[in-house]
DNA sequence: AGCTTGAGCGCC
DNA sequence: AAAAGGCGCTCAAGCT
């Protein structure tokens, strides 16, 4: 049963019933109080919710107390069925552009002042967006049932995952205030009082004035730095700290430990933990499938690069400890499943996918099975990667047949899909690639830079149907782990998850039940890998650590 | 004054 | 040792 709001979470609610047939009942209209005392009625008959935007509806229920377990967002749901190839034909696609196109566009940030007044902005109503997309679906369906059921599946899957990254920012991630301090301290001295370059930031800036004999250079600017750099005889073209470690001389010791020290008071520093710490929570802001391959992003707080260098401050609270768990080599067991390659699933059948491969004869060394396999993802074209790659192909012509097609295709400016469904994008106007090529009276060096846009944009579809049902794997994996987690929950509190990385989990749990977290964790991920590939024979092996700190793992 | 761009570096 | 795919975020510089 599906239960479509619209409204505003905070102002006057419209609840309309959907049953499978998309067959609406009569509209019921409710405050804002009476909404919530709605959803907490008829949520243990567990509906799915039917929603513009999760991350319009979902805090104003999370901060009443209310969770739902399943959902529909329409925002990410139009933005999957609006571009994917399966729906080519289908009423959506040749609908004219709406609101919902610009609240789908990867920006995003007109969601809210759209949605803010809901079912009164033109072509919004979220009913009529819902049946729609339900039969878009079932238009899928008719010519092609599985491809149906995997795009709905994206839709769910998807739609758990907004879920989840709601109720991370709400309920936050430990972080200790005082560990980061002490580390920022220890890095960079006494917290200035008034902004400005901490204590041991400025002597390592007088250590690289006094060695460059540049007095007045500050080493932030990266024109004035590199002007001082040639004046002293280093033959540098750029400032990064890659080119720097080749040279010698007096200045690269103090100005790497600058640039290091520099970065982390930028980025993790006393004005970040103010902003983004509160009462001893870190609350991210996710972007769910933020990244045209369907990966999550942030916005703000940056919760998908934090440095090693802080994740110390992060700790389970007294009693509570941390589960991370990591799924090995994630994206050469999904391209082997969808390529139904067993000779690749066997190998990740060890523990150690990149041992399988010297096991099995395939290469020599761990080292060179983890250079090939990355050069197999990404497309290498040059070096010990793109010498291996012959190896892999021999060993697994269906895996590596599979990515190569995908480059291929992106060669030709065309399309290619994840396995459950998500399409890449089609190049821009401005590409030039596939047909500047075809074209035999093209300048030799127009040509030359067409066949390399061509290469570039292969490299990408090639990519992308790794990296793409790599995160679509990952958020089946989560939706499971946080359903098994409710589960687990006694007198002694809940588990719940408050990190995901693109192929990694955290999970807070009070300290008795960290073992069956972990249990609870290589279920989900067994779950997910029946979802997606059925029986094929793949393992989606995970290093799974129980610990008080994030910097005790791995 | 406010916006975009590029360099740089952190993550997977 | 370097290179290849996807990002976010910050600063300074360059632009309007």
């Amino acid at each position: 049963m599906f239960i479509v709001i619209a409204g505003s979470p905070r102002g006057s609610v419209t609840l309309t019933e959907v049953d499978a047939a998309g067959v609406a009942a009569a509209p019921v209209l409710l405050d804002a109080a009476g909404f919530l005392a709605a959803v907490a009625s008829r949520e243990p008959a567990r509906p799915r919710w039917v929603w513009s935007d999760t991350t319009l509806w979902y805090p104003a229920l999370l901060e009443a107390g209310q969770r739902v377990e399943r959902s529909q967002d329409l925002r990410l749901g139009h933005r999957v069925l609006k571009l994917s190839e399966a729906t080519r034909g289908t009423p959506l696609r040749d609908a004219p552009a709406n609101s919902w196109d610009d609240a789908a566009s990867p920006a995003g940030d007109h969601a809210n002042t759209l949605f803010d007044d809901g079912a009164s902005a033109p072509g919004a109503d979220p009913v009529a967006e819902f049946v729609l997309q339900r039969q878009t679906l079932d238009e899928v369906a008719r010519s092609d049932p599985a491809r149906a059921r995997r795009l709905t599946l994206l839709l769910a899957a998807e739609s758990c995952g907004a879920l989840i990254a709601e109720e991370m920012r709400f309920h936050g991630m430990p972080w200790r205030r005082d560990v980061h301090a002490a580390k920022l301290e220890e890095a960079l001295g006494p917290r200035p009082q008034f902004g400005g370059r901490p204590a041991r930031l400025e002597a390592l800036a007088d250590q690289i004035r006094a060695a460059l004999d540049a007095p007045a250079l500050n080493p932030d600017s990266q024109p004035d730095l590199l002007r001082a750099l040639k004046r002293a005889g280093l033959a540098v073209t750029g400032t990064s700290k890659w080119d720097l470690r080749e040279l010698r001389h007096p200045v690269i010791e103090p100005l790497l430990a600058y640039k290091k020290g520099a970065r982390l008071l930028s980025a993790n520093g006393w004005v970040w933990m103010d902003a983004w710490v509160q009462d001893g929570r870190f609350h991210p802001e996710y972007v769910v499938g933020g990244v045209v391959t369907g990966r999550w992003a942030t916005r703000g707080g940056g919760a998908l690069q934090l440095p090693a260098e802080v994740r110390g401050a992060v700790r389970a609270d007294e009693g509570w400890s941390l589960v991370v768990a990591d799924a090995a080599q994630l994206e050469p067991r999904i391209i082997a499943a969808m390529a139904r390659d067993e000779a690749m699933a066997a190998a990740g059948r060890e523990r150690d996918l990149y041992q399988g491969l010297v096991d099995a004869g395939v290469v020599d060394t761990r080292a060179h099975a983890k250079v090939a396999m990355l050069g197999a993802l990404y497309g290498a074209t040059s070096g010990e990667s793109a010498r291996l790659m012959p190896r892999l192909t021999r060993a697994f012509p269906r895996a590596i047949g599979l990515v190569e097609a995908a480059a291929r295709t992106g060669e030709r400016g065309e399309q290619v899909s994840t396995w459950l469904g998500r399409s890449s994008p089609v190049p821009g106007d401005d590409w030039e690639g596939a047909d500047a090529v075809s074209t035999t009276d093209a300048a030799p060096t127009e040509d030359r830079r067409a066949r390399q846009a061509a290469r570039d944009w292969g490299r990408f579809t090639r990519n992308f149907v790794a990296q793409g049902t790599a995160a679509e794997w990952a958020m089946c994996w989560m939706a499971g782990l946080r359903k098994r987690l409710r589960l687990l929950a006694d007198e002694g509190g809940e588990p719940h998850l408050v990190l995901f990385l693109h192929d990694e989990v955290m999970v807070h749990t009070p300290a008795h039940l960290a073992d069956a977290v972990g249990h609870a964790v290589t279920e989900a991920a067994n779950d997910a890998g029946r979802l997606l590939f059925g029986d094929f024979p793949v393992d989606f092996a995970l290093t799974i650590a129980t610990v008080s700190s994030y910097d005790e793992a791995k």
